[in-house]
DNA sequence: GTTATTTAATTCACAAGTTAAGTATTTTTG
DNA sequence: CAAAAATACTTAACTTGTGAATTAAATAAC
């Protein structure tokens, strides 16, 4: 019979808690605009006139295809999204409207805030470490496709 | 109209995406044992002869309790996990059946290897400071409760 | 040029995340 | 001890995560 794993010193455990801590920071608010977190971010992956596909959006949002399909059907029934036409008609691209940049406009603020204070809370320095340490990891796990 | 923001630089970011590169690493391995990560989670919790009510299990997995109820209903008609009576009769305190734990004994060694190859490729040093400064991350979001 | 192959995205089916509401049991209060 | 409050968990409803299958369009191969 093996022994108790020590869950306090696991990565994936330690990741899971760092990412609901400072995701809950966001939530409250981003909901109080109407909006799911991962709403949010294709919100923002768009934001400032970007026109992007769904491959890119996917990949910058950090949200399957699945899951990003079904996320863009309700932006686009709440119209803070639309399409954009293309030459390649298999591609999706899609922009924000007015309405999805207003929308932006008046939440972006208040997120940046919350998003400064988290970085005067830990550091500056150490926040930007942190993120460097975990794109390294990131790097280090998923070697670039060798093709 | 407000500026794109940053997105390599984003910790949200940051966090979702070291956490799926290490979890993609022990999915596929787990799924081979019939097991989605979270039930694994449920497991590893309970190996080793730990009998654990809802809230603790909840709060060791990272799993939210309405998730921990599907996922102990499932092992409980897999029959992985059982019941263990309590005096207050509100708990739920279970506990890892025969076949559960001889499940977990012989998943938990390759489970075990891919750990610990992570820590050879990122550096078992590196490894375990950013575990650290995880922790502390979380620590300065969400300071004990005051009460 | 027509048939394969590849590519881009969506749909499907099921598991899990999230919030709010509900149920049952225990504790507290008067 | 009976009513109220608190506790532990589950259920419900909806959104997202995940892998496999599907559709549609563009490219490649004959």
């Amino acid at each position: 019979m093996a022994e108790t794993p020590q869950y306090d010193q696991s990565l994936t455990i330690a990741l899971l808690r760092a990412r609901d801590a400072v995701t809950a920071l966001f939530r409250e608010h981003v909901a109080a605009a109407g909006l799911t977190l991962q709403q949010w971010r294709v919100i923002r992956a768009l934001a400032g006139g970007h026109e992007l596909d769904t491959t890119t959006l996917s990949d910058r949002c950090v949200i399957l295809p699945p899951s990003l399909s079904r996320i863009l059907r309700f932006l686009a029934t709440e119209q803070l999204v639309e399409n954009v036409p293309t030459s390649d008609r298999r591609q999706r691209v899609v922009r924000l409207t007015e309405k999805g940049q207003a929308l932006f406009d008046r939440t972006w603020v208040t997120s940046q805030e919350k998003y400064t204070a988290i970085e005067a809370a830990f550091g500056t320095d150490d926040t930007r470490q942190l993120v460097d340490t975990l794109n390294r990891l990131r790097a280090c796990l998923q070697p670039p496709d060798s093709h």
